[in-house]
DNA sequence: AATGAATGAGCATTCATTCAT
DNA sequence: TATGAATGAATGCTCATTCAT
């Protein structure tokens, strides 16, 4: 209960967080804010994160280790490369593509800072890169992929060019589903736009 | 001769800003930090800007104006659309891996900011964007390109995975080269990935 | 019993005030550093004493209390002016000798404050200087000591005299015995520095 | 006359520093207390010291550099120990009894941290002590001064009984003149209480 | 009586911007 | 034009105190 209590706190917090920075931007963003919106006092941000930046750090560490977790589970749900990376981009696409604010977050703010970029790209969103890089391999080998193109700049681009849809999404004035976008995305990725 | 240093103040200013917003992130770099930099006094750098803001949106302003008319220069040179997205990307590479500095403003602190993004992204980019997504429509008139495939989702992931490669080669630690990846992307992003 | 574990409870927060504003100042103490070191929560101080400020209010009361009714039992036993001023000297530099984080709460953090200073001096401390005057007085009227000074400055010069001796013995980082110089401080006062 | 402003300035903060601290205390003191004191903005304060702790430092260095300058002048102008410490008695009075702002920092506020009285001690206040036990032994080397006493002891007698002068002063609510009470001290000091 | 999570007033410090010189 | 001293609004964080349990 006590426990459960802390949790919703917490958890209160991170959304207010992810909700503030999303509409102001971080820098923009008052500790005080992100209170309010949690329906906290000020203080109270402080007995559940260290500062404003953990919160930011905290709202990236949750997503990324669900986004990880969920989309090894879904290659492990299929042998085929090319039905894999499909299941990458389906997973992306729809994961950020059912929550703007977080999308927000991932996409604007947490470039924001060198610092975040450093920090942040040498962990997870490596590992998130390798995955994408080990399914292309794993594609090579088995001579579905061609094997002149290098694996890492293959994954670049494919992860670039969801990074894209979801950055032009988050922008866009009209809204529009994302999801339906990774069809397109893999047929071009994987049949090469020439007639 | 007067105005010659106006534009060389001016310019220094620019320089100034690019190295330090590059080194320390927009939003921790100081007036006074790029002042100091330009070699001129705090008040100074209000004569040529309206504020700190302004340094950024001028930076971002002057870079687009000269890529997007290079750009253009480029694509009258051939009429092969696939030679056409090919120079576009050594382009793109090229110039972006020719100056660091500039090329982590563009990729890091442009973003960081949801007001920046959205008011750049109205004007220029999408300048930058349809420029891309011409050179692709017009190789799907000239029956060169698939035509089942929307043009504008092909310009943006060609575009996302340009991007990707210039921020991928900024947060890198060991240093290589940018451009040559120009080929790869095309090769790619035309003959796709598949065997 | 009750009744025991009260007294307990409000001595051993007395007695970790005592310790934390020794070690930290008043003024950087937390009253949450206060009950850890009392081993008791954060609220419970508050059941005993108003506030941060009654801690130390508390901690003077209770010492200077002991320390004049010590004084005035310790008078009681000679009838010898000088006799009693040297028992005046041995227990005050005797008993803050014997705790030195006392002593520095007496010393340093009891002054650091206009408002104590001012509240306390007008009690317990004035009636401190009080009996040493007296002391004085009746060595004046028993012909013992010079008739041409006035007793208030004499107690005031004797009572800084040992007020000094605190002071530097804290401020010290050689440690050294305290109350042995009660007999040199005597000797000077009553004596003179003239050969 | 810029290098007149920029001292008045810095004049001004520092007078408003003593006359602030003095006021309410150090801790209970807030820089823009001190500004609005002196005149400035906030931010100006920063112009010209560190932080608030700097202001209180400087307070004291500059008056402790001042009162040992003078001390030592006074000294060199004879050649009798008795007459020294009489001078000494009526600088240390009359100089603090002509500032009763500077006075309370200097009695009640500096002492109010650990920290402070740790790292003065050490350097100006030592000197000064230095240069009354100086003084003493000079004396008892002339046989002015009996030789049964330690120096270091009756130089901190000295110095304590001043130091009481001036506390007691400041905290009492009839005002009086401090300096004729060096008479008083240096008379019990050297010729002894005894009849 | 005891707890400790929650509160929110309070404050030192920074820094973009202005303007008298 | 150029300067840089001065401004003062803005804000992350602390911590004494409260109060529901």
């Amino acid at each position: 209960m006590a426990r459960n209590n802390v949790a919703d706190k917490r958890e209160a917090i991170l959304r207010a967080g992810i909700k503030v920075f999303a509409e102001k931007g971080f820098f923009n963003s008052k500790v005080a804010d992100v209170a309010k919106a949690a329906g906290v006092a000020d203080g109270t941000v402080y007995l559940y994160f260290k500062g404003k930046d953990d919160i930011l750090h905290s709202i990236f560490d949750r997503a990324m280790a669900e986004f990880i977790g969920e989309g090894r589970r879904e290659l492990e749900r299929s042998d085929d490369p090319a039905d894999q990376l499909a299941k990458i981009a389906e997973l992306h696409l729809s994961r950020l593509g059912a929550d703007r604010e977080l999308a927000v977050v991932f996409q604007i703010e947490l470039r924001g800072s060198t610092k975040f970029m450093e920090a942040f790209s040498a962990a997870a969103f490596a590992e998130y890169l390798q995955i994408i890089r080990k399914t292309i391999e794993s594609g090579q080998n088995a001579g579905l992929f061609r094997g002149d193109v290098k694996p890492i700049v293959a994954a670049k681009m494919f992860y670039g060019a969801l990074d894209e849809m979801v950055t032009n999404w988050i922008l866009s004035k009209k809204p529009y589903a994302l999801e339906p976008l990774a069809g397109e995305v893999v047929k071009v990725f994987l049949g090469g736009l020439k007639a």
